[in-house]
DNA sequence: TTTAATGTACGAACTAGTGAGTTCACTGTA
DNA sequence: TACAGTGAACTCACTAGTTCGTACATTAAA
């Protein structure tokens, strides 16, 4: 048979079983919450057992701030290639914020994990060192944009980055994160395809028109 | 002895003891979520006992959905004393968002119920009738302030209240339910006192200078 | 052969919910 | 006015089921 020696159909796969296991509690602690999730039915949906995640992780709660670290790895490491430097300011932020909107659109169990910590007041965002400190690459392309924008005399400077990002963020998130109670009480549906294009296009205008006032 | 016959100090009394189950309940649910809510706790940080609980609200799920409710209609009822008629639209505007602003801050509790019930799929507020049916009163009044904005050519055209309002809730509910995360992440309280009048001015500008653009 | 990785079975603690009985306020009746 | 009757409000103790975590045995790989 073909190569049993290299690195091919390995059995036991150190890796491989961390990763299936990571990749299915993120997707379980996203959909139940914290409380909600429980680790024997994490390990049912895994090829392995319920006794490599306490071999793996230690136990619910490492494997939750695991889960948590790796959803943020994933959205700052995409926000890593943005590259608007050559952009006028105007468009430059457009870009930035759009990029935002489909990351956002495209990750919802990053911002279900987001929520969910904030439900627990960030207890363990606040002790995990990989997180904490993480710095949000976006920000420095943010802070220099905005300099940009205003040294050409085109830009508010009642603002900086970081309530910039916030209005951006706030605007995505919000989409993803209260689309439920937002259909159920208006019978909108905010993540409707049909309106995506429109919603888009308002997020660069609202930034743009409030930067450039 | 003074009167023993009147309202005075019953020691059994149905609305009291259903209203503090609802209070204790609503902060327990808003603190630790639906899972993590602890039927016996809430019990508990009460005057009576846990099986008031199941013999007023039936289980777990209905005290919650209760809890859900009341918090819903308190909201509402806050919404309906707004009167921005006899202001200019953008003055209107303003002040409806700014009204929105102090709602959301002064009542956290709403905010996280509302997002742990987006954790949930909106399963509970879908099923409620009492809730999906609900209307918002702050609907009619932004839509009334958009037709003169627009009537006197001065607001945009290419957007509805319920989009409005959605950059409105945005905001407001950004800066409640992810400040623990964005504390943690960007070492900034965004409900830092000295901060509040700075971010409610932004948010007016924001919606003004979108609208007016 | 040694050790890292894995599977099975189990237990201690917890948790939602209930069965059964008690107390209280009030009402009609003698 | 005394009092038995009644139903709502309430207490206590318990259980059936769940859930995290682990002891122990086993297997594959170095």
């Amino acid at each position: 048979m073909a190569a049993p020696s290299s690195e091919v159909e390995r059995q036991r796969d150190k890796e491989r079983t961390r990763a299936e296991i990571l990749a299915v509690a993120t997707r379980e602690f996203a959909d139940k919450g914290y409380a909600g999730a429980r680790v024997d039915e994490i390990a049912a949906r895994t090829s392995t057992t319920k006794r490599m995640i306490y071999y793996y992780f230690g136990g619910k709660e490492q494997l939750y701030v695991a889960a948590l670290e790796r959803a943020y790895a994933t959205i700052r490491s995409l926000e890593q290639d943005l590259d608007v430097d050559h952009l006028e300011p105007e468009d430059a932020i457009r870009q930035l914020a759009e990029l935002t909107f489909d990351h956002h659109e495209a990750n919802p169990d990053f911002i279900r994990l987001v929520s969910i910590e904030n439900i627990h007041h960030g207890e363990h965002i606040a002790r995990s060192e990989a997180l904490s400190g993480m710095a949000n690459p976006a920000l420095d392309v943010l802070t220099r944009i905005l300099g940009r924008g205003r040294e050409a005399g085109r830009f508010r400077d009642d603002v900086d980055a970081l309530d910039v990002h916030m209005v951006i963020s706030s605007f995505c998130v919000f989409r993803l994160a209260n689309r439920h109670t937002f259909s159920a009480i208006f019978g909108r549906d905010m993540l409707d395809p049909a309106r995506r294009a429109h919603y888009r296009l308002m997020l660069g205008d609202l930034v743009v028109e409030y930067l450039t006032a």
